[in-house]
DNA sequence: GTAAGGGTTCACGTCGGCGAGAAGGTCAAG
DNA sequence: CTTGACCTTCTCGCCGACGTGAACCCTTAC
C-alpha cells in the first residue's frame, strides 16, 4: 500500500511516516514512480511505533527496541531487549519530576491568584 | 547597582535580565560608560517577575500585568488589574490539561512496562 | 489529453526562557 | 601601564515530533 492508505490505517499522518522513515524506524520500499510501497505488517508496526512515543520514548530509543516491545496481546518478553527496562524506568521518573515540577508550578499559579 | 550585582541580589543570571529588558519588563538607566543602572527596587520588581514567571506566565504576560499582583506580604488588589484573574484561570487550565496528559503518558509507560 | 488527487523532496516554523560564545569596551587597583 | 573583573551588543542553540507551504512528478479515470 502506499503512504496514504497507511496513514489512514494506522491513524497517523503522511507526515509523521515520512518522519519515522527519516529516523530509520520505518523503511518502506519503492514503486518504480519513487513511491513509498509498505507491507500490511506496516500497520502494526506503526502501532508499537505511536504506543512507544505516546510513552513518552523518543525516536532514537523506538529505534533501539523496536519489535521488542509488548503493545498487543501477545507480549512478547523484555528480557530479549537488553536495557529496554532501565530505560522505562527513566523515563518514569524524568516523567515523575515533570509532574512534580507542574505541581509546583500548580501552587505557585495558585499563590498568584489567591491575592486579595 | 550595575548588572552583576542586581543577579547576585535576585538570585538570577545577568543573561536573564538582559532578556527580561529585551522584553520590556525591566528597563534600567545608563551610566556614561553604557552599563545598565539598576535602581534597588528592582531587586523587588525582579522578585515579582521571577514568581510569576515561575506560576507560568510568559515574559508577555507578565509585561502585561507587572506591578499589580500580589507577590508579598503587600497584597495589591487584583481588581487593579482587569483581566489578570481570567488569565490565571486560563494558564491553570492549560496547566491541569497538560497535567493530565502526563498522567495519561505515565499509564501508557505503564502499560509497556507491564509485559512478562 | 487532461483534470484530479495522489505522491515526491526540501526546508523552515513551532514554543520560549535563557545558555553560551564571540569580539570588544569600561574601570578600579597594583 | 597593565591586568583582570565586569560590562557591552549580537546571534545562534536548545528540545523534538511533527505542521505547513512550495514547487514539481505519478497514476488513474473519463
Amino acid at each position: 500500500m502506499r503512504i496514504g492508505e497507511l496513514a489512514r490505517l494506522a491513524g497517523v499522518s503522511a507526515r509523521a511516516l515520512r518522519h519515522y522513515e527519516d529516523r530509520g524506524l520505518l523503511v518502506p520500499g519503492r514503486t518504480g514512480g519513487g513511491y513509498r510501497e509498505y507491507a500490511d505488517t506496516d500497520v502494526a508496526r506503526v502501532a508499537q511505533i505511536t504506543a512507544m512515543i505516546s510513552a513518552g520514548l523518543n525516536t532514537a530509543t523506538v529505534g533501539r527496541y523496536l519489535g521488542c516491545a509488548r503493545t498487543g496481546e501477545h507480549g512478547t518478553s523484555l528480557e530479549l531487549c537488553p536495557g529496554l527496562s532501565a530505560e522505562l524506568v527513566a523515563i518514569g521518573e524524568r516523567l515523575e519530576a515533570r509532574l512534580a515540577e507542574l505541581r509546583d508550578q500548580q501552587a505557585r499559579l495558585r499563590e498568584l491568584a489567591s491575592a486579595d
